[in-house]
DNA sequence: TTGTATGCGTTATCAG
DNA sequence: CTGATAACGCATACAA
């Protein structure tokens, strides 16, 4: 029976071992590997094969702290089980991967306390660049103020704080809301609730901008009890769509979120109100399942693929010394689905 | 006007300011914020509240090469669209952030390419281990085997290869087809066709199983030309089942996938089969919309909840230096909905 | 075209 | 309890 062969330890294979079984020094090593022009293209060759022989894999940490530069991106989100993100995370990685960089992906759920720990820890392992979404409960901004403050380029998107310097790349959320509202009051819906979440955040309040412009040009009157906040939970939807329905005699409903409307229609259906005859419903963000419930549901699409390309770009021109815009504006369509209309084919504005 | 203060450069702050303001050397300050017993609470003190005065932040790169080891935990998935993954990742998440880890994730997109590539990342970036679901095109298993060959700690999840050495963490994916076959059976359906993944995968593997079994158990025969392979999307979905209702007659499906039950579906209310009526349709995965859709359709919960626990615990315990499971199998139920069952309650097998 | 020397920021070993 | 010194693996300025 042979014996294991267990002198061989798993020490990492590094330059100086290449360097010494070829007779040659560390740094023409580094060089060759480095596809430095001043390495002849015979050593080059030799090196490359040597490395390969031995398995080398090179320690990017120490690379790193030599350079005081790092080719990792990190990216801090809400939460990646939403499509909108999940979409934005893709779409940023179809051009950071090829372009040699690598994207490391963190969720805060929507807790300012995850968010800071995600930066520090980002900050601490000296990424090159941090892209960022706020959470939902965040409201004072010194953590990101740090990122810009230790010169690390942040760009903001979506959810952003404009008072922070940087690349802000957002959707058209107010005329999200506008098209939406509109729609509903051109289908002849008149008493329109809004859900909308906290409004310290942008997003929420350029939608709910949105909606009281477009109510204000058709002439309708504004009116306060019919605005929910902290409305995009799925059961939060449940809840107030009564109230709404039952003492406000509304008539429709324009959720800055797709998961509220649900819950809203959840309770329309055990109320036995028709859609859309008798109540009209569009939603925000075009989650997967709008288009697979019944009735299917009319939401604002966002262009999540466009936002990840913008922010790609922007973060390979930040680290080619390039000048990148100052904010970017993405636009949106509303799809026009059963829950709002009653010609049952697809619209789009 | 006063003039800002262009001396004040971004140079990070270093152990070795900290020492020098302090008149200290580096190495006690080292000490102090590691909170080593041999330096005295007043001097930790003190050198604890000049870093914050000074904004230190450690920096991490230059600890892990130090050290040799990093507390950045890899984690490699097909994609994070998902719900099964996104909740797998956000349990392990919940166990790993508090114990002092952080997790990095990187998406493969169902692409062998891209799973070689995020390996290469990781053991390049040192990461203190790795955790994985194989990609479904992946049916050469040389990339995971250099992560153990290079000492690093593995743990597959859910798609797992069982000739690579490590803990593998699987659902009981015989278990959940076995459940559902027998259901549509008792039921009353008895030509029930098959939609499933690339058979390399264990996970489509072993359902083909638990679908072959019960319907022997029920004393059915097995016919070959109900099974369709390669049939996982919803697209393929939509193709498939008009075959296997037009020319094989069949009255049920069971899928190894939601979005291809789904697409089946799509077709099935086309043609004006009724669900479940005269069709019976079982998805896989309990994605999000198959509660939401219409019919509601029947489904095989899985427990990522569970599984990323098991995950995190199994990491844990590895880099504890205790001796981990080899193998664990969490539980799946049956959530019966309305696409499999005249009787609109839910039942839990 | 290659070699020599040095330092990135931290921590571990050995002294005191 | 604290200090001096070296080393982790790599990349670059400077020399040859």
């Amino acid at each position: 029976m042979e014996l294991l062969d267990v002198s061989m330890d798993k020490r990492r294979i590094t330059i100086k071992d290449i360097a010494d079984s070829l007779d040659v020094t560390p740094s023409t090593v580094s060089r060759a590997l480095a596809d430095n022009p001043r390495i002849s293209e015979s050593t080059k060759k030799l090196i490359r094969d040597k490395a390969e022989e031995l398995g080398y894999e090179p320690n990017l940490i120490a690379s790193t702290l030599r350079k005081g530069k790092s080719d990792t991106i990190g990216m801090i989100v809400p939460g990646i089980n939403r499509s909108f993100f999940s979409n934005v995370i893709s779409s940023v990685e179809e051009i950071l991967n090829p372009a040699g960089f690598n994207l490391v992906i963190i969720q805060t759920h929507e807790k300012t306390e995850n968010e800071r720990r995600a930066i520090r820890t980002l900050l601490r392992n000296r990424v090159g660049a941090i892209i960022m979404s706020l959470s939902v409960q965040t409201k004072e901004y010194g953590h990101l103020q740090e990122i810009t403050s230790k010169g690390i380029p942040l760009v903001q998107f979506d959810r952003v704080c404009k008072e922070i310097e940087g690349t802000k790349i957002v959707n058209d959320n107010f005329q999200g809301a506008y098209l939406s509202v509109s729609h509903l009051i051109k289908s002849g819906y008149r008493k329109i609730v809004h859900f909308t979440g906290a409004l310290n955040l942008n997003v929420y309040k350029e939608r709910f901008e949105g909606y009281k412009t477009a109510l204000k040009d058709a002439g309708l009157e504004f009116d306060e009890s019919l605005v929910f906040e902290y409305s995009i939970t799925r059961d939060t939807g449940r809840r107030n769509i009564n109230k709404a329905v039952a003492e406000l005699k509304a008539d429709a409903l324009f959720s800055s979120g797709d998961f509220s409307a649900l819950g809203a229609v959840d309770t329309l259906k055990e109320m036995g109100v028709k859609i859309p005859d008798d109540f009209g419903v569009v939603g925000y963000a075009n989650e997967q399942f709008t288009e697979i419930m019944h009735p299917s549901m009319t939401s604002v699409e966002q262009n999540p693929q466009e936002m990840g390309n913008r922010i790609a770009k922007t973060i390979i021109k930040i680290l080619n010394g390039e000048q990148p815009d100052e904010q970017v504006i993405i636009p949106v369509r509303l799809l026009i689905r059963e829950s709002s209309w009653i010609n049952k084919t697809l619209i789009t504005y």
